[in-house]
Parts: structure tokens; sequence; C-alpha cells
DNA sequence: CCCGATATTGGATACGTTTTCATGCATCTC
DNA sequence: GAGATGCATGAAAACGTATCCAATATCGGG
């Protein structure tokens, strides 16, 4: 019952030696061969794991990395974190998991736990913009964003998929079937793809079919179902993630809006639900997984040169919710 | 430039106090009102905030609870991690995620990496059966099981769904609803759910109709199409899991199998796409939320009484893949 | 007025590790 | 052979905190 974890003083103890040397041997320092061996024989005897608390005081940061990101819930996010986990876990580091909420609040509040608990390595889908990001990284905190960045940041590496060419992409395969009167419905922290959509669409944008969301599905479905039901003339929308792209779906079938004969919709972000839709969802897919491994290996390497970032591929796949505006709308 | 971060030791000089002042204030400690005032007057003056890292040495024990579950990526695990996480928020704790992939060896392995970092309570869904949980008791570890539990541990807390009245309700539907060849589409670690089905369905049961599949979408879907093809005789399946039950819905639409007409689904689990999918899918609801959330609860509350565990009711929730055994499947 | 009890305080210690530094020893160079 | 060089090694010093313990101050009762 009195199963003490062995600590290295035992191990040095046992094995005839001093703990520094015992340190050295574990940690890959030069010692002798047999002393070496004596060593590790010993450890693996005993037993012994070299206690993360204490390495970590003498240290002064926590080993392991810290990941922020809005929602956990939402399967983007989910992804992107199970890239990162897949990341540390090759590394044998630990992932500290904290939701922000795209709220600029919470997440201080949060990067203040990580602070507290001397993370000192972040990965983060950042949501305050501007100032709320000095603090920390005065604070000496390495950070790589991911997905997106933060205003103002761009000396922070961040691992974005390129959103400039999905939306491009996109833009070209509607106007292609020939729709002129397209809407965006985004998200918070989508600056990039905004600006994106209205460079690509020049004078054709029309500003009253771009509608901005906050982050709840609430929020969401309140977006699309106003923006459908204020311009009916719209034939096809842009949904900047799959949050916004449910909510397209769920406002445009209570309006009774059929896709894609009345409504072609391409959503960003392939989603499994995506092809279980009817019809399928003709999507921007996105990296999300690798986005996240990106972005943990940057955070990983951390102290050599920062590469300014990576900007990781997207790709259209058609599915059947985008049609060629042949058949004018309905006039309901 | 050189802010380094405000030590105990700053604070007690600052206040002209000793630091076992300082730390007993701030620990809530006896101290006399107005030097309690006067050092937290300085420390905020500072900016003091603790270092994690010391008092975790000094306790043995890093704060924080850890999260273990087989894969961030699906909703319904998002779900349960977003309570946890909730309530680890309201505690200050930190939460460190790891995930298993159902794989009780990478489970060892995860539970490896907290037991280095010093993490002494744990919320897990646990893949492992019968003895790979014994190391890990034996050495403290503070554990609460979250959705499911693990055989041969019935002496540890588990928060869970009523799984066994959610099988009783949806087969009773079924059954209401004139089925009798209902088949259960199982995943790993649903041995609740199983013999929930077995018993109620009684001498109803058709043990070529149980088909349980591994983790992944890929062996989902090959199980569900498997069962679908080798048996076209059943009318009814029960999905236990929303991965399953996307498998469903894809290996019926691949062969050709209209939901409801020519087979009826029930799925565990409300995911929003239920909704979306067409016909909406009928479900039985798990407070994935409160079960995480209880859970973390459980493992903070930690040293007191431990009640035997929480049971959180299912609902049934109707919708549209459920129809009466009316029309004869067509043969194909 | 004195004594015991209680409240408040600060010094010291330990938690387990990494890292610096000095020492001893062997080998090498001239 | 003497000095220089290199390597393996262990003692010791942090890292920042919580807590034990003794010491002091305060107070009430006899």
């Amino acid at each position: 019952m009195n199963m003490r974890r062995a600590t290295i003083r035992d191990v040095a103890e046992a094995a005839g030696v001093g703990v520094a040397t015992v340190s050295r041997v574990l940690s890959g320092g030069s010692a002798s061969p047999e002393t070496r061996e004596r060593v590790l024989t010993i450890a693996a005897q005993l037993d012994y794991r070299p206690s993360a608390l204490g390495r970590n005081l003498r240290q002064r940061r926590s080993g392991g990395i810290g990941l922020l990101l809005p929602d956990i819930t939402d399967t983007f996010y989910g992804r992107v974190a199970d890239g990162v986990l897949a990341c540390a876990r090759s590394a044998g580091e630990p992932v500290i998991l904290g939701t922000t909420g795209d709220d600029p609040e919470r997440e201080a509040e949060a990067i203040g736990v990580l602070l507290e608990q001397g993370v000192d390595r972040l990965v983060a889908i950042p949501s305050g913009d501007g100032e709320s990001w000095a603090p920390t990284l005065r604070a000496g905190l390495n950070t790589v964003f991911a997905h997106r960045t933060s205003a103002g940041y761009d000396d922070i590496p961040a691992v974005l998929a390129d959103d400039r060419a999905g939306v491009r992409t996109a833009l070209d395969y509607l106007t292609g079937l020939g729709h002129r009167r397209i809407a965006y419905l985004g998200g918070p922290g989508q600056a990039q793809r905004l600006t994106a959509f209205r460079q690509v669409l020049g004078p054709l944008v029309d500003e009253e079919l771009i509608v901005v969301a906050r982050g709840s599905r609430d929020s969401a479905y309140a977006a699309a179902a106003g923006l459908f039901q204020h311009r009916p003339d719209l034939t096809a929308v842009l949904a900047g993630g799959n949050l916004l792209g449910e909510a397209a779906v769920l406002a445009a079938r209570e309006l009774d809006l059929r896709l894609p004969r009345d409504m072609s919709l391409i959503m960003f972000d392939d989603v499994p639900w995506a092809e279980l839709c009817s019809p399928s969802l003709t999507v921007i897919a996105q990296p999300a997984q690798d986005i996240g491994y990106r972005a943990a290996e940057l955070v990983l390497r951390g102290g050599g040169r920062r590469p300014r970032g990576v900007l990781l591929p997207t790709e259209l796949i058609v599915r059947g919710s985008c049609a060629a505006r042949g058949t004018s709308r309905s006039p309901r």
C-alpha cells in the first residue's frame, strides 16, 4: 500500500551513483556506457518515471502545450484539436484545453489559467481582436495561431487554410453556374474570408447580401433566416463555416426554399453530415486536422527560426447543393 | 523587458511580512484583517499570480483534471468534453485532454502521461476492459467514469445515461410500430446497451441481428452494410451511437433502402445533423454535456463520500425515420 | 497582577528535478 | 615526465510554494 512513487534519489542510491548522473542519463546527457546501463536497469526495475512537477519547477515552465479554441462542440474545431493532440502525443507532451466561446474576455481568462500553470506554448484560434493579445505575448507565451489570425499580429506564426483561394474557387463555381446575387453568411473572426469575398466579387458585390452572425447556433439561424426573407432575390449563398451552413439549410427548409432549385449553397468545411444532408452539400473542404497538427508542430519546434506561417490548400468538393441559375426562383 | 513574474517572496518583502503569511492570506488561512488587506493590495499591485509549478511540487500533485475520451472528433464526446470544461472553468482548474481511440494501449499510454504530470483527478470514458485500470487506480488516481463504465470496477463512481431505459423506450416504440425483426448496431464499450437490448427484446432477439463495430467510421459502415445485405428481412435498426447512425444512413442509401419505408432507424444521441438528415432522424437523446459536467463535479468534490454514481435520463425524440411496419419491404 | 489560552506571525524545511561547478582521473602533447 | 586537455562524476544550489513549528503578542479570567 505504501507505494510511493520512486524518485530520482531512490534510483541514484540503488544504482550507487549521484542524482546528477541519473538525471543526465535519462535526459540523454553524457555518461559512461556501463553507468548508463546500470542506471537504466535500476530505473526500469523501480519503474521510475521522472516527475514532471519537479522538472517543471526547475525549468520554470510546464511542458505541455495549451490549446485555445472557440468551441469544442463544433466538429471543425474538434478536428483541429485532434490534429494538435496527434502531434502532441507523438512528442509525449500533454495538451491543456480551454474554450473561449469566441469571447475575448473568456479568452483572456483562459490564458490566465494557462500562464498560472506555467504553460509557455500555445496553439490558439484567436477570438480577441487587436490589443487583447498584447499582454499574453509580453508574458513570453510562445504562440501559434491556427485557422485564423488576429488583426495586427502578423509577426505571430499562423497556420491557415487558404481562405482567399477557397472563396475564389467557390465564387468562380457559382458565377460559372450563372449566379449573380450571391450572399455571404459569415461568423466571427472571418475577416479574411469576408475581404476575399468582396474582392473576388468586385462590382457584383452587394453589401446587403453580407451578413455576419455571432458564434451561436441561434445567432446563425437568425442571420440566415433574416437574410433569406429580406432578400428573396438572392440565388446563391456562401456559408463561412459548418455552423452557418447548418443554419442556412434549416432556414431554407423552414422558408420552403428548395436546394438547389431555389437557392444554391456552398459551405465552408467538409463535415460528415454534408454527405447525409439532402441534397448533399457542396463544400469547400479545409484540412482541419492538418491545421492543428502543423500548428502544434510549429509551436513545439518553437525556438528556431520562425517561418511566417503556413498556408494550406482548400478543396472544392462538388455535391448536390448547387445548380445552374436556369429555373427562375418561384416567387413564393 | 525584464518582466520576471513576481513571486511570493516579492510580495512578502513589499508588504513587510513573511512568505508564510502571504501564502496563508492567499489560500484563505487566518490572518489579521489589516495584514490581509495589505497583502492583497500589494499582491494586486504587483499583479502577483501564484505559480502553479511551485504549488504543485509542494503538494505533490498537479491541480487540474485529466480528461480521457475515445475521439474528440465525435460530436457526442465533444459535448461531454464541453461539460467537463464548463465545470472545470468555474472551478478555475485546467483540463488536460487525451484521446484513446478506444484502444486500451493508447489509453494506458495517455494515463502514463497524466500520472507523470502529477494529475490526480481523472474523468474518463474508459476503453480498457477489466484489468487495464488496476494499475491506474493503485497509483492513487482519483477517477470518475463517464458515459460508460469498465467491467469489474463498480466501486468507481460513474456518470451514465440510463442506457437501459433508453433502449427499452426505443424498443417499445419500434415494437409498438409493429416491428419484430429489430437489429442492433453497436460500437465498442456498449455492453450496457447490448445487454439491455437482449433483455428487453427477450424471445424476439435474433443474435444474427446484433452487430458490433469497432470505433472507426469505416468499421461502422462495413458493419451496417454487411448487416443490411446479409439480413434483408430486418425492418428496424437501433444504432448505438451517432457514428453508427451515420453509417446506417449511408449504408441504407447505398443499398437503396428508403427510410423509413423500407427500414426504420433509431439512433442513440441527438446530434445537430439528425434534424438535417432526410428523413430527419428519430433519436434517443442523451444529456452529453450534463454527463461531462456532473462527472467533473464529482471528481472535483473528490475526497468526500463517493456516491455510487449518477444515472441521467434519456429522452426519445420522435422525428421522421421510423414508420409502422405497414408496407412490406420491397424485395430488391 | 499573574497565568493560561488563543491568535497571528515568520523562519525553516521539503517537494523532485535540472544544471552549474569543482574534482578526480585518464589520456594526450611537447 | 610535466603540463594541458578531456571526460565522467557527484555535491550543491536553485526553482516557488505550502506547511510545520516555535515565538510573540493579545486577551480573558481568576
